[in-house]
Order: structure tokens, then sequence, then C-alpha cells
DNA sequence: ACTAATGTTGTAGG
DNA sequence: GCCTACAACATTAG
């Protein structure tokens, strides 16, 4: 499940192999993962330049000699340079300096779009979560009501924290998932924000979360698993106090925290 | 064999 | 506008 460690663990991996290349050719063999036609995009895409390789939040920007080409790779999306084909690859990039670049989607929520002007979508998130300064993750979560866990995963908010990190960065914060934002103390927000950096820059450096079968642009897995304190441990003891992880549902997703070190 | 769960985003609704 | 519920989809665990 990419969330920003692992996207920007593809980004690093794929970057040097993208920057500078020329689209060739592309071939979308499902539709669904055009959002709509593909004809257009493919047509806007083939002969493009790619000019380097950014991210915002879990989306890929590729800024192009013409326009932009955004990838999300939402539950199940890889991008792999010189992959195979597989029956789950549902496009194929190929480049002027003869490397081909697969999407390979099993579940087909990914997207490959191109877009004239800068993604609107991606425009529209709040800052991304990686190196964000104190005072302003502060300043976003003002005012906002409800549980902090959802908040933590409202893209438009900050962008970059999915269920994996939230939960993360919650348990190392001794936060408890439910808590409502504003009744949180500003010291305890801190802690979060810390809490946030933390889990995220230690993920990045270890290529990330491979929970399913996430692997980067070269087919590599991550190790940060191998650290989760709470996320995937449902019963297993607390590493600070041993008590069992517990799992509930906040905002319809699985969230795992420890009783005893997040109080409400 | 059926059901629930998986996690992200857009959208529809209160 | 803010917040919540659900659909999109394929596979797997129970």
């Amino acid at each position: 499940m990419p969330e920003l460690p692992e996207v920007e663990t593809v980004r690093r991996s794929l970057a040097e192999h993208v920057a500078g290349r020329r689209i060739e050719a592309v071939y979308f063999f499902s539709p669904l993962a055009a959002g709509k036609k593909p004809g257009p995009v493919t047509r806007a895409l083939t002969g493009r330049r790619i000019l380097r390789l950014e991210r915002k939040g879990k989306y890929l920007v590729f800024p192009l000699d013409q326009g932009w080409m955004t990838v999300h790779l939402r539950m199940t999306g890889k991008l792999l340079i010189d992959g195979p084909k597989t029956k789950w690859t549902r496009v194929e990039f190929a480049f002027d300096d003869g490397h081909a670049l697969m999407f390979e989607d099993p579940r087909q929520f990914g997207r490959v779009v191109w877009s004239r002007e800068y993604p609107a979508d991606v425009a529209a998130l709040g800052p991304d979560a990686l190196g964000l300064d104190a005072a302003e993750f502060l300043a976003r979560l003002a005012g906002r009501r409800g549980a902090l866990k959802p908040l933590l995963l409202n893209q438009r908010i900050v962008c970059g924290i999915g269920n994996i990190y939230a939960d993360e960065a919650l348990h190392r914060a001794g936060i408890h998932p439910l808590s409502l934002a504003v009744k949180v103390s500003r010291a305890r927000l801190l802690r979060l924000h810390e809490a946030v950096q933390e889990v995220l820059a230690e993920a990045v450096e270890l290529g990330g979360s491979s929970i399913s079968d996430y692997v980067d642009a070269e087919g590599r897995r991550g190790w940060f698993q191998t650290k989760h304190r709470v996320y995937g441990r449902t019963g297993e003891p607390c590493l600070a106090c041993g008590t069992p992880i517990r799992r509930i549902t906040v905002g319809q997703r699985g969230t795992h925290f420890c009783p005893r070190c997040q109080h409400r």
C-alpha cells in the first residue's frame, strides 16, 4: 500500500531511468488505467520528453516538455523499469534508450493521466508531510473537528500520510487515534509532529514498508515493516509496555494502537 | 462456497 | 465548508 515513504522510494529508484527520456510509445492494456478513454492520453504522451520526476504526497508527477503526466499507485500499483509483462500490466511505456516502464496494478485503482496544466488534484493537496515544519503542521490542524486519525489521513490537510504511518505516528506520540484534535494539547501535537517526521524519515531510509508485495522501480522490497510497532501487530505485545495491541475501526479504517500507551 | 477485509481517493450525502 | 459513508476493484483469509 504505497504511502509517502513507498512513493518516495519509487521516485528515487525511477528518476534516473526516466529523467531526460523521450516516450516513444505508450500502450494502455486496460482503459481503466487512463481513468477514461486511453486514446487522448496515449496521443498526448507519445513523443513527449520527461524533464524530471517529482512527488507530492502519494502522487508521482512527471513534468513533460508539454504538459504533465501524473501517476497514482493507489492500492496495488507498481512502476517497474524493464519489468516483465504480466496479466496485471496495465500500461507500458517505451523510451528512446530502449528501456521500458511497466505500470502493473491488479486492483486497477491506480491511474496514469495527462494534463495540459499542472494537475488540479495535486494542487489541491495540503503541504507534503515530509519536512513540514511544526508551526504549519499545528496551523493546518487548528480548528478541525473530529478525531485525530481521520484528520491525519485527510490529504487536503497534510498529504502523504496513509493508514500505516498514521497508526505508527500516533503510537510514537502516545495519542489515542480517537482523540479529538481540539482536545489534544499543543505539547502533544508537537510530539505528534515529531513522531510523523521521525516515522516517515526512518521509513524512507529503509525503502518503505513491503506489507503485501510492494517493491520499488527496480523490484526491491522495503524493510520498514520490520520496524512497525502497532500496524499489523494485533494481539502482539506493545514493544513499550507489553500490553496486547488492539485493533479497532476508525473512519472505516483498520486502526492499531496500544490501549495503555495511547490514552484518550 | 460464501463473506469480510484489505487501503486510497472521489463523490454523494447530512 | 466540514465531516462521514461508500463505491471503484481483485484477491485472499477465514
